[in-house]
DNA sequence: TCTTGACTTGGAGTCCACTCCAACAGTTAT
DNA sequence: ATAACTGTTGGAGTGGACTCCAAGTCAAGA
């Protein structure tokens, strides 16, 4: 599969993908003539990493995952560590995006009210 | 109460606090020889944008907000219009963050089962 | 064969939200 | 009165994550 259906099926553009190659997030990419020609195997990376930017974990924390992920078994325990690190943090952001949403319901609900 | 001592109490930086001014987020900040005295009403709005700031609603959206605030009560609707993307936008990070937290636990979990 | 369109690269540019700095001023402690 | 501290301004610099661009390659269709 080709960089722009990757694109277009995944929702993200072909230059992030290009990026993210770069960024050392995506592991070997094969090519055809010099042509990206994303494999399986890759079709499930970038699955993963959109998921994690989506929820804005960070390129240098994704690809230190990565890089651990890629050197096998033996750094199955560093990797836990981070990704409960990196759980701590969403929980943190939910939270107070969590607070930001009451508040701002709160206010919405006082001007209803005609109080604000 | 001066810059450094909200600084400090609200748990931003002295510059922050002066480039949230610069970003009309905060009003008229009373001087006293030149030195930034806040005021009460400041201390609660400074609070109001750091909480919307820490749940990352954008400097662009939280100026226009307190552009049509300061505007009087004229503008409810459009504040009212205003807070509910917000609250959209902050529901679908909720999602995301969610979902990657999800994603993440179920992770760790196939590690403890060894499955990984 | 010529054009169109999708792809390649390296590198520059953009946007956001700070963060740092130089140069200066007023207050306080010794 | 001199140093240390805390504040001021305007403007430059930073870091992260893209995003755009020029110059080129290659394959397929009119």
């Amino acid at each position: 599969m080709k960089n722009g259906e990757v694109a277009k099926q995944i929702g993200l553009s072909e230059d992030t993908l290009r990026f993210y190659e770069k960024e050392k997030l995506m592991g070997e990419v094969p090519r055809v003539n010099g042509i990206r020609d994303y494999s399986e195997a890759n079709l499930r990376r970038i699955q993963f990493v959109k998921c994690l930017r989506d929820a804005e974990v960070s390129i240098e924390a994704i690809r230190e995952y990565i890089r651990l992920y890629d050197q096998g078994e033996q750094t199955i325990p560093a990797r836990l560590g981070l990704l409960e690190e990196q759980r701590k943090i969403l929980e943190e952001r939910l939270n107070k995006a969590k607070l930001a949403y009451d508040k701002i319901t709160h206010k919405i609900k006082l001007h209803e009210k005609g109080v604000n």
